[in-house]
DNA sequence: TTATAACATTTCGTATGCGAAACATTTTTA
DNA sequence: TAAAAATGTTTCGCATACGAAATGTTATAA
């Protein structure tokens, strides 16, 4: 059996996975609460704003969502009014996702500087040394691979 | 409005750890299938185990989950006989919950070093330079404590 | 050219996951 | 001593969240 340590330290190690997931959904959510979505949506309206035209598969990339989870969240944006969900007529089988204008609105006001909380306290966040953060992101990557089993194509 | 510079700085702090959590969830989702239960229920099991007699609100400290979503995980733990809940004696609102025997049965089970993939992609994981860990750690922390505006008190 | 495989999305069933509200209990305040 | 506040848990309503299966479409193999 794995020892004890060994789980606190497997513990340790995720924690602050886990913690900044969850803080980063709470303050997502005092954003999207004062406009009246969810913050799932509001973080699928920044995406599609970011990257339109976008499909589902490479939504589900950029959001670490399944795809099946995003179709619903998409459906309910479509009702809303807040995306547009088009099929592609170079290949059926994809969506091309876009912003509505009701739907950039809504984003503006959620994600406006002077009143996101979570974009001032990820501007405090990043005011941390840059090598710092290239330093967490690089080893992160590196503890990521490994986890996948994918830690040879890591080194670089 | 924030700018897109900004916003990609963002995505690429925030990424490695929604990717973390989800692969986390995928490996230990493995373990929990092979036992017949889920990859939450599987983690409750094992912080149980290793925190006996502990409480809903400790618990939901240590897998950075609601209370609300606890109750319903607990509830159906009991349910299946893998967990005991109890009411302390000393103070009527607090639980104190056990793992039944056959709920450390199936703890065992799935987390047979031989036999489980998440123990085994730890180990990997672990085995990277501990200060890198130690260093990814505590920039992770204090990233954290800046999100939560709290960042004063990590400063040592 | 046809059959098979792969891809992208949707649907389904079940389990979360959250915050707010409700309830019971304990602690603190007046 | 009684009222108010705080704590711990449960319930509620709704939105995820997932993998598996289904569906339609495109690409590849035979």
């Amino acid at each position: 059996m794995t020892t004890l340590p060994e789980l606190e330290k497997i513990k340790r190690c995720t924690m602050p996975f886990r913690e900044l997931n969850r803080v980063l959904f709470q303050l997502r959510t005092l954003d999207a609460d004062r406009v009246g979505i969810t913050p799932q949506q509001l973080m699928v309206l920044n995406e599609v704003r970011n990257n339109p035209g976008i499909g589902l598969d490479q939504l589900s990339e950029h959001v670490q969502l399944a795809s099946s989870t995003l179709s619903g969240i998409v459906d309910r944006l479509v009702k809303s009014d807040l995306l547009r969900r088009e099929r592609s007529t170079r290949d059926r089988r994809q969506l091309e996702l876009h912003l509505s204008p009701s739907g950039l609105e809504k984003l503006q006001e959620a994600y406006d500087p002077e009143k996101s909380v979570l974009l001032q306290r990820m501007a405090v966040a990043l005011e941390m040394p840059a090598q710092d953060i290239e330093t967490m992101i690089r080893i992160q990557n590196q503890f990521l691979a490994r986890l996948r089993g994918t830690e040879e194509l890591e080194r670089t």
